[in-house]
DNA sequence: TATATTTCATATCGAACGTTATGAAATGGA
DNA sequence: TCCATTTCATAACGTTCGATATGAAATATA
């Protein structure tokens, strides 16, 4: 019927991302975001339809990619301390590429407009919360045969899946205060001591 | 021989600071800081060079207020344990007040500046050094007397002082994701299990 | 092959940006 | 009481912003 898109949004939205992780959303302009993604003006409008629509979009895109390796890490068999130290491992590795080096950017988007955009921080919000039932789920493994004290058992499950959730946001943090390795591997090591 | 200056820098920092704080630096515009300081461009432009120049300052004033108060609860006596947990809570309160709920400008400056602006990455910098000498020096008074193993103990002094400063901004970044206070304040429970 | 429709690259829009210029108001020294 | 000087409020500067308009290029159908 008509010219085809010569575009992959899939892949404009990755690019887009990368952008966003890298210098924000405010500092990120349509000229940058259409220079970086190969895609004009006409394009991003017509498929996100307006900036903030691509930046959700990213949102998306990151938790699918970069989460998704964590979430995958937290599904390995094995003692739960063992399978939890292995995943912050594995998210300081991921922090260690050329890409990660800009941080988390979810951690960046609380930090940015989680006050002033209900939408990003929703995402914000729904990706801590991911993070957080996968701790949960974790070492809920070793207390699920427990009769007794199962109660305070999941509470305190909770309690330390909050805080390792909020463990990843700081390992993006330190990653984009720029931080060496040594010292975040620190950061992980002692934050560990908290859950046991 | 001229006409007198009719605002105090001081004050016009202090104001700055709050929106800064409140909004980031890039969507702080002039016009936005000229209105909640009550001072023109000329005075701003004159005093502080530039919006950039001012930021740096509002990043000072910052230090020497709020950060001021943590390092203060910090050279309490008492247990260093005790003392830590007390502190972290002043950290809290602080974070209640109506000027707080936006989190750690240092915190958000990391997030948002840091990797493209290398003096306000250094005033981060310091300020987290500043913490972390902090939590040491309280941590240390507890093993100054010991000779054996002394080393050892200072070594672990120093990483438990470097997770505790993290800490600190880890509580910023989650009072500006806007997580309840209940659930910050069992993230600083936890967060005290791993320094014993 | 001709046409209707959609995408493309790019020009353009009004608004807001950081910064500077301008003329009136104010003030200490002659 | 002038005058030189500095600050004031505000207008204006050139640039860049997010978003839209425009005409040429491309393609499925007729």
């Amino acid at each position: 019927m008509a010219r085809a898109r010569e575009f992959e949004p899939e892949e404009a939205v990755a690019a887009a991302m990368r952008l966003f992780r890298s210098k924000g959303y405010n500092d990120s302009s349509i000229r940058d975001l259409s220079d970086c993604t190969g895609v004009g003006p006409y394009g991003l409008y017509g498929v996100f339809g307006s900036k903030h629509g691509l930046f959700l979009a990213a949102l998306d895109h990151y938790r699918k990619t970069v989460t998704a390796e964590v979430l995958q890490a937290l599904e390995a068999p094995g003692p739960a301390r063992e399978v939890i130290a292995e995943a912050l491992a594995r998210v300081l590795e991921l922090m260690e590429t050329p890409d990660g080096r800009v941080g988390c950017l979810m951690c960046n988007t609380a930090s940015e407009l989680a006050p002033q955009d209900p939408e990003a921080a929703a995402k914000v919000k729904a990706h801590l919360d991911l993070l957080t039932d996968a701790f949960q789920k974790l070492l809920l493994r070793e207390v699920k045969d427990a009769k007794a004290g199962k109660k305070a058992a999941r509470k305190e499950a909770e309690e330390a899946a909050q805080f390792l959730a909020a463990t990843v946001y700081g390992i993006g943090l330190l990653v984009r205060a720029g931080q060496d390795d040594a010292q975040i591997g620190r950061y992980i090591k002692t934050a560990l001591k908290a859950v046991g």
